[in-house]
DNA sequence: ATATCGATTATCT
DNA sequence: GATAATCGATATG
């Protein structure tokens, strides 16, 4: 199934510029070990992040100061901070930089590698045709529903510990070829380029990209 | 194919 | 009271 065996990313992998980890997550895998006995663990490899920066960012959650929502951004690096959003939906990020400085990475989308099924009964699609993959995990709401990923759950875990309920690991797979573009679903500092993605994937979100004229 | 809009609630002004 | 790091449904070319 995978290159190598799974290991979790490090503390210091996280302790850098959302830029720098934001990039490297491409081609990374996010994990949740099933809740059902003895079936496959979730998974699925990053295709798509947005880097937002800290206090200075006008579209980051931490352009507000230090709120309670937002605290875990605030917090040592590597830790799930878990949103709510436009009364549906959750978002996932993990907190970079170092303890005191703001700044985290945007979960955007997935490739869906094991537990599909499940991911199907949580987000409530029939797997029919291939087609229907592309409904799991591309998006931030759909790939938090996907993978059951609630606030009250996931806020402030530790995304570094394979033993724990959501974690990323590292299977020693090349990331193809990367593009960087604007990020996309914000008013605020729509103009910066923070949205990296993994050229040609089909579970990347958001409109195709065509040449502009 | 793109465009517009309603859902539904935590958070902040 | 307004807004939001979204999604899915509906309308229209």
């Amino acid at each position: 199934m995978y290159p190598e065996p799974l290991k979790p990313l490090s503390r210091a992998f996280f302790a850098r510029s959302p830029r720098r980890v934001a990039r490297d997550l491409l081609g990374k895998v996010l994990v949740r070990p099933s809740k059902i006995p003895n079936s496959a663990d979730l998974t699925g490899r990053v295709v798509e992040v947005e880097a937002y920066l800290g206090e200075r960012d006008p579209a980051a959650h931490a352009a507000a100061g230090h709120t309670r929502r937002n605290s875990v951004l605030f917090g040592p690096p590597g830790y799930a901070y878990v949103y709510f959003i436009y009364g549906n939906h959750y978002c996932l990020n993990v907190s970079c930089e170092r303890e005191g400085r703001a700044g985290g990475v945007l979960f955007r989308a997935l490739e869906p590698l094991s537990g599909l099924e499940e991911m199907a009964a949580s987000r409530g699609v029939e797997l029919r045709s291939e087609k229907d993959l592309l409904k799991l995990t591309r998006g931030p709401g759909r790939l938090c529903e996907a993978f059951s990923i609630t606030r009250n759950r996931d806020n402030g875990s530790d995304l570094t510990s394979s033993s724990g309920n959501l974690w990323i690991g590292d299977d020693e797979h090349r990331a193809g070829r990367i593009l960087v573009t604007p990020r996309i679903g914000i008013t605020k500092a729509a103009d910066k380029s923070l949205r990296y993605l993994l050229s040609g994937n089909r579970f990347v979100s958001g409109p195709k990209l065509l040449s502009r004229v």
